[in-house]
DNA sequence: ACCTGAACACCGTTCAAGT
DNA sequence: ACCTGAACACCGTTCAAGT
């Protein structure tokens, strides 16, 4: 006699997006997931292989969110670092976790490919790849300093940020 | 009656930084910590308040590994970030751990010396420190996807880490 | 002063039993 | 077919008792 189904997968891998982006990794336990989705922890595996597969499966969900944010921006490197430094401050955790992790490959196609497509104007086909991870590199090195809290010799993180765009840009441009 | 010190600090951090090496963080326990320096895990906390201060001590103590080794370095910006790349290769768990804690200010405030000094050629003592900060972003997060395997879309790591740097000095000059 | 065994809370995971 | 309680292994941490 089949039991109705209580919860899904995609039910389970928001609620981790929650409870990560609420109280940290440690945060995101399977029984905090269970009970947000109203079952007990066991049910869980159900639907996923253990702890570190829904993990990934949080990794993958969010970097797909952070891809349709850069797909939602402008198109130019500008508006793409605008849209990326955003996306990292709305969700400090999710970011973290997303470069600590192995993504997906298709999902990390979808970003790529948005990246590529903004460092397309300043270099030729042939170093378009490069192009794309000094810019892709850069920014989610700042990001995650910035998130650390590892920059503290002052100065305004606006200006170094700018400052930093503007000097890949010119460095691309004389390519 | 005292009981002579079986252990130290310095041992226990730096078992810390071997057993983080590895099995990860998760193979960073207090109980095999304990083991490796021949104590039970109740007296570790006669010297660390908690397991996240061992973490934290390992950071700490891992940044400044590095840093000696940019400081070995020959100063240059290219030396510089060979430096920084071969040391990411070979401790890859502590160099993630590094970045993703929040370091003490003044092992901060050493590398970031080393740091400083190899971009003063290129720019201005107005723009040093965004520099610096342009050039530690980029190479934090190369590494940082070079090392969780981020980088999937073909194309030699080697040459794209050439690349970048020839780029930000490019931009750097012409400041 | 430092070290230990015992104990507790909490977590991930398995599994037999329920519907 | 899915859900659950019970159980187990493992971990971080506290503390009274030992030397």
């Amino acid at each position: 006699m089949p039991t109705p189904e209580r919860t899904s997968l995609a039910e389970i891998v928001l609620a981790g997006q929650e409870l990560l982006e609420d109280g940290g990794p440690s945060g995101l336990t399977m029984q905090s997931v269970a009970e947000r989705v109203g079952v007990r922890a066991p049910s869980l595996y159900k639907r996923v292989r253990d702890r570190e597969a829904l993990v990934s499966a949080v990794a993958a969900a969010t970097l797909d969110d952070l891809t349709a944010r850069l797909e939602a921006s402008d198109g130019s490197l500008e508006g793409l670092a605008r849209a990326y430094r955003a996306f990292a401050h709305d969700r400090p955790e999710g970011f973290r976790l997303v470069f600590t992790s192995a993504p997906p490959r298709e999902a990390l196609d979808r970003s790529s490919a948005a990246i590529l497509r903004s460092v397309r104007p300043f270099v030729d086909e042939e170093h378009a790849l490069e192009a794309a991870r000094l810019v892709t590199a850069w920014a989610t090195g700042f990001l995650q300093m910035e998130l650390a809290g590892a920059f503290r010799l002052g100065g305004d993180l606006d200006d170094a940020f700018a400052f930093g765009l503007a000097t890949l840009r010119r460095g691309l441009e004389r390519h």
